[in-house]
DNA sequence: CGCATTCATTTAACATGTTAAGCATCTCCC
DNA sequence: GGGAGATGCTTAACATGTTAAATGAATGCG
């Protein structure tokens, strides 16, 4: 892995290393990706067999244990963001996946849950995904992965309302 | 933030609860987005402000420490897929931040480096970007964070090698 | 040498991430 | 009860993720 010094027949190298930072490739950012790089890699070719994408799997997943849901409370659960649901519900419904009514009370509201061909589909595609979860918790170790995710929990709780109110150094 | 009961006026709700599976939003990979997202909620408004987005501010930190490299190196370096990395190397061109030549021996290849530009807007956001990971460091702690990066080093080697290579049970 | 194969990179096409606007609808308060 | 503002959702616009195909150049082999 040791990088051989660049080839001098390229003449005038352009300046390098002008901005010390920490290595980059174990930033605790690069090592999020990668790690979840890791885990959906093995998920991906199932969902793709079925047709369905990370996101619309997610959002299938979130609609299988209730009823219904408004979309807002859809996206947090999902945690996919306002306009991307948008654009899945509309091809999740076309797709007859999912149905949609506007809310009797509010009608600005729209109620979303998943059709009989959605619960179809996800009874398809669960023992499937199921098997792979339990082969990654296999290989990782059951106590190990309660670990990580404790972790990742308290993450979480440690950034809570940093960047979340309008940056207040950042508007002058 | 407890979530009232359904509006009973909804009247004939769609079955659910009818495929059986673990708590979605305590799977690995939910754990994992969530906690990336919260990470790098810190960094985009201090990216944003120089006109970089993430991945654009990757390959600049993948460049600053080298001389030059090969566009398919540094896909892997700075994590991103080939496509990706081509779109983003064109803009940062246009933008004089990056420089690219076609490499002498091998005509197909194409040595990226990063330019004065590019090295003087490194600096501009480089201190911004250590203090935002110094208080993330401060708030989750020195240890945890170094324990949390071990773990998920672990994970990704634990699934190395898992579906990388054809996936030979989906093909029949 | 000629040509099929491999390789590095780019382009294409579609899905999602991300921010800002748009569009209804609803709420509140005068 | 009417209009200002808030709310729920969608659309728009641009950037990236993802897979497949195209392009151009190097390689191997007969």
């Amino acid at each position: 892995m040791v990088k051989k010094p660049a080839d001098p027949a390229n003449g005038s190298a352009p300046a390098a290393r002008q901005v010390p930072m920490r290595d980059f490739s174990r930033s605790l950012p690069m090592s999020l990706l990668r790690a979840r790089e890791a885990v959906m890699r093995q998920f991906r070719p199932s969902l793709r067999q079925h047709g369905l994408t990370e996101q619309q799997w997610r959002i299938l997943r979130a609609l299988a244990a209730i009823d219904a849901v408004e979309v807002t409370e859809l996206a947090r659960t999902a945690f996919l963001l306002g306009p991307s649901l948008s654009r899945i519900l509309r091809d999740l419904e076309a797709r007859n996946l999912i149905e949609r009514k506007t809310a009797k009370a509010d009608q600005r509201r729209s109620m979303v849950s998943i059709s009989k061909e959605g619960v179809k589909l996800m009874a398809a595609v669960a023992p499937n995904s199921e098997a792979i979860y339990a082969e990654i918790t296999r290989r990782f170790g059951a106590r190990k992965l309660a670990e990580l995710q404790e972790m990742l929990g308290a993450l979480e709780q440690s950034l809570a309302g940093l960047g979340s109110a309008d940056d207040t150094l950042a508007e002058g």
